[in-house]
RNA sequence: GGGCGCAUAGCUCAGUUGGUUAGAGCACCGCCCUUACAAGGCGGGUGUCGGGGGUUCGAGUCCCUCUGCGCCCACCA
């Protein structure tokens, strides 16, 4: 055992702590995993890979600081923590980060420039003009990019303490990760749980791209019903009696229109059906047909279907078996050609006014038309309705027909989704009612999920497609590579059996040009982590894991794409357990979000208050919840920790009891049974995830034991009563201090370590976890109570009264019950000293009610 | 339209299967330099537990209902 004394400091501090302990634990591998355990030993973690790009948020610091208080206790109550970090570096994010610090775009069709530098790094002036670059271009730079701001990152996240094994740093760009995306994808299609398929889509004309049903948005824009005439009669070119009118919010979609719709019981329209009708401008007959779908109150009752204006003209498309007549491509123009159903000449004439048109320009052009031709009834109406957008973007998604890659998630499959449902039922989740969350998501999923991106920084979809005698692609003749040679980028290597020149040739093959989507491959981390793909050894060891921790806006990505794979390729969950934490809220409680340029960066804070007190405010935050961002707490856990430094040091002063030595006074045994209790608690809580329940618990003892213990046994503890009333309060003081720190570890990792180090050997993360059973009957916590309220009483006549706290209590009489009286006989003498008390009388009553007759003076031989 | 959460002191929040007089910290006020800590200690005031109804010997807690706030989802013409 080290010298006790020499090791305290005369002046303990917290500055400085954080540095020290960091680079020592870095040293002893506190945290490395120890991959000898065996699964039933080891506690695992699917820790949230965050987007390097851009800073440390103090929502990382919130819920990493939940993760790692679970991820200590596990440690010490014995597992090895498998806890893994990564950076999620791949995907639109890093693209747009690197468009903008670089000042490029990527365009596929450009050729490989060897000697390309990007014109910025950082300051891209905001009248310049991206440069295009080819693919192989603009994917080297955001590896560059990527690669710098993660090594900012890492040091960021490892300034939070958080007891992560760095040596198991992954990237979701990293060749194990694109292998593991890729052969799991390859397992997917040869179950046949990954398809592919051309219909319309939801489609980014920004990014141009495809979106995922788990990625839009509804937005309340404004927007304008106009009311079109549409003709009945051949004759009829203006608006008239004989028109049907219709209500709609995108008139630049006209020329698009294959039909009307109404409800099928809706006798207003009932004769119509069947019958075909003109439209305005473009002249094209369309037919009018019934539908369930059609809401007889949403405008004039009929609607006109277009290809496609939203999921509903989708689903009447398809049901109705309507033709397409789609005008809007994939740069989110009209096309540029007028289209052949357009036959008459005013038609085709309507329509070369807004070829090549945005859909906002179209509209103004649309509407200027329709005025001139009076065939639109009135002023547009403002409105604002909820439009679909994808969640990164800043226009409206259009819906594209297009060729895309699934994976069967339920939405199209009542027997799978019930499966899915079913294992987000068979997962514990903390708190619980977030499974509604997830219910919710599942239960309205209306198609499978979209995983197939038209981006660049991504991992590749595996496959070639054959193509035909004119050079055209088979889709449905697909080359798939070997295993052994993911990951494979399709654009640069050919498949096998086949020469790099027969690309793109009649009779020979194309690669797929498309990415998967960011979730495709992070619905894999227990997999990249655990090294499903190169390390079987490794992942038999740690999957499935035990903690998925996350917060609960990303349930229907993040957690439920991972739930969807691992279902598909081990018919298990991936986890057993999930740990929701919330959002950040600003004082006026909103959400903390870049976008709403109210985030805090946690550095400075880590600066002012230390790590351990950002950590105790992040810990008072009750899973689940969205918490206030609260510098106040984080000064009280600032406090916390300086006092758990003076009390050590105190504690510790009384010198070491001999060995042997044992509690043996009432209020000694009193209080290692209430810390018994403390430790059940804590111990529950934690189990359950309930991290900030245990520290309040922890917390809320150890002042007591500071104010009110320690002040009574100190003189005790001296020598006042006796060699062996002083050993019992030493020994009970070290003891329970011991615990104290003990259970104060996982939250305040950095101060209960260096206070450790003053008498203990070792780390305190790896000092296992306090047992309650061995103190649980050793006294009677009943004692305690009576003492702290006749202290109290003591302490507030003396205040009451303005003297000292040091003033002397001539008389103490105390009425109460037997056992209550019993109790406070017990610890008759720690009272006295305490108070200051020189005569101390007791009597029967049915209540406890304490009169304190105060020494007048106050000078300084009141002191005992 | 469907679902979920929240509402307790001026502020941030505890309050476990219903159980004495509803708690903590911050803030505020007063006292105290006491042999761990003045960046400290001790003590103090503060509440229609969102409104209404019900169950119960007993409701902050359970049930119904209403209100307000937040979030998620939905076929949004």
């Amino acid at each position: 055992m080290p010298d006790t004394a020499s090791n305290i400091p005369d002046k303990p501090s917290l500055d400085g702590i954080e540095a020290r302990w960091m680079q020592r634990w870095e040293g002893d591998g506190t945290y490395d995993f120890d991959r000898t355990a065996t699964r039933d030993e080891v506690f695992a973690i699917d820790t949230p890979p965050p987007t390097a790009s851009g800073s440390l948020h103090i929502g990382h610091v919130f819920s990493y600081t939940h993760t790692d208080t679970i991820a200590r206790f596990q440690r010490m109550r014995g597992k090895s923590v498998f806890y893994p970090i990564g950076w999620d570096d791949n995907g639109l994010a890093t693209e747009r980060r690197v468009q903008n610090v670089t000042g490029v775009r990527c365009d596929p069709s450009l050729p490989f420039d060897p000697g390309f530098v990007a014109p910025f790094n950082g300051d891209v002036p905001k009248d310049h003009r991206a440069i295009p670059v080819s693919r192989p271009n603009f994917v080297s730079l955001c590896h560059d990019v990527i690669h710098d701001d993660e090594q900012v990152f890492e040091q960021l996240v490892r300034r939070l303490g958080i007891s992560i094994d760095w040596s198991l740093l992954y990237t979701t760009i990293g060749q194990r990760a694109q292998r593991t995306s890729q052969l799991a994808f390859l397992h997917n299609l040869a179950r046949g749980e990954a398809y592919q398929q051309d219909a319309p889509t939801l489609y980014d004309i920004d990014d141009r791209t495809a979106v995922a049903q788990a990625e839009m948005v509804d937005r309340e824009v404004p927007g304008a019903y106009h009311k079109l005439a549409f003709h009945r009669r051949a004759d009829d070119g203006t608006a008239g009696d004989g028109d049907l009118l219709i209500d709609t919010t995108r008139p630049e979609l006209l020329a698009s229109c294959v039909a009307m719709v109404a409800h099928p019981n809706d006798d207003r329209y009932k004769a119509l059906f069947g019958t075909t009708v003109r439209t305005p401008l473009f002249e094209v007959e369309v037919p009018v047909l019934a539908h369930h779908l059609a809401d007889p109150d949403k405008g004039t009752g009929v609607a006109m279907i277009c290809t496609f204006g939203d999921t509903t003209d989708v689903t009447w498309w398809r049901e109705l078996d309507l033709p397409s007549r789609a005008l809007i491509g994939f740069d989110g123009r009209m096309a540029a050609d007028t289209p052949d159903w357009i036959t008459t000449g005013g038609g085709r004439a309507a329509y070369e006014q807004i070829a090549g048109l945005a859909p906002k320009q179209a509209q103004r052009k649309i509407v200027e038309m329709l005025l001139e031709t009076g065939e639109m009834l009135g002023e547009p109406r403002p409105i604002t309705h909820p439009v679909k957008y994808y969640e990164r973007g800043s226009r409206p998604l259009e819906i594209v027909a297009t060729r895309q890659w699934y994976i069967r998630n339920g939405g199209r499959d009542e027997a799978l989704r019930n499966e899915l449902l079913h294992r987000g039922q068979d997962l514990r989740w903390h708190p619980d009612y977030m499974f509604n969350r997830y219910q919710n998501w599942v239960g309205g999923l209306n198609g499978d999920w979209l995983i197939s991106r038209q981006r660049f920084f991504g991992v590749p979809i595996p496959l070639w497609y054959r193509l035909d005698g004119e050079g055209l692609p088979l889709y449905d003749d697909i080359l798939i590579p070997d295993d052994g040679r993911l990951p494979v980028d399709p654009s640069t290597v050919c498949p096998a059996g086949f020469t790099e020149d027969q690309r793109g040739k009649p009779g020979g093959f194309m690669g797929d040009p498309d990415v998967m989507d960011t979730w495709a491959t992070s619905s894999l981390t227990p997999h990249i982590a655990g090294g499903w793909v190169d390390d079987p050894d490794l992942f038999a060891r740690v999957f499935p894991m035990d903690m998925r921790p996350q917060a609960h806006d990303i349930i229907r990505t993040w957690l439920f794409g991972s739930v969807v794979r691992s279902h598909h390729e081990h018919g298990c969950l991936p986890w057993t357990d999930a740990a929701i934490s919330g959002w950040i809220l600003d004082p006026d409680r909103k959400k903390m979000a870049k976008s709403v340029g109210n985030v805090v960066t946690p550095l400075p804070l880590l600066q002012e208050y230390g790590t351990d007190a950002v950590r105790y405010w992040a810990a008072s935050g009750r899973p689940g919840a969205d918490t206030a961002f609260d510098a106040g707490q984080m000064k009280i856990g600032r406090k916390l920790g300086t006092k758990l430094l003076n009390a050590t040091k105190f504690v510790l002063g009384f010198g070491e009891p001999p060995d042997g030595a044992a509690p043996t006074a009432a209020l000694d045994k009193a209080l290692l049974a209430r810390l018994a209790e403390v430790i059940d608690e804590s111990t529950r809580a934690l189990d359950g995830y309930d991290y900030a329940r245990a520290l309040e618990r922890t917390e809320a003892f150890f002042w007591w034991f500071c104010d009110d213990y320690v002040e009574l046994v100190k003189g005790r503890a001296y020598g006042t009563q006796g060699d062996d009333e002083a050993h019992s309060a030493r020994a009970a003081l070290r003891r329970a201090l011991e615990i104290i720190v003990q259970l104060f570890a996982p939250f305040l990792p950095f101060v209960t370590e260096e206070v450790w180090s003053w008498w203990r050997e070792g780390s305190v993360h790896s000092s296992g976890w306090p047992a309650a059973a061995p103190l649980a009957s050793i006294g009677d916590v009943s004692l305690l109570d009576p003492v702290s309220e006749v202290l109290a009483a003591v302490r507030r006549a003396k205040t009451e009264a303005k003297l000292s706290q040091r003033a002397t209590v001539d008389r103490l009489t105390i009425e109460g019950p037997a056992v209550t009286l019993a109790a406070l006989e017990a610890c008759r003498t720690d009272l006295a000293e305490a108070g200051g008390i020189n005569e101390f009388v007791t009597s029967e009553a049915a209540a406890l009610v304490t009169a304190v007759t105060l020494t007048p003076s106050t000078d300084s031989t009141a002191a005992h």
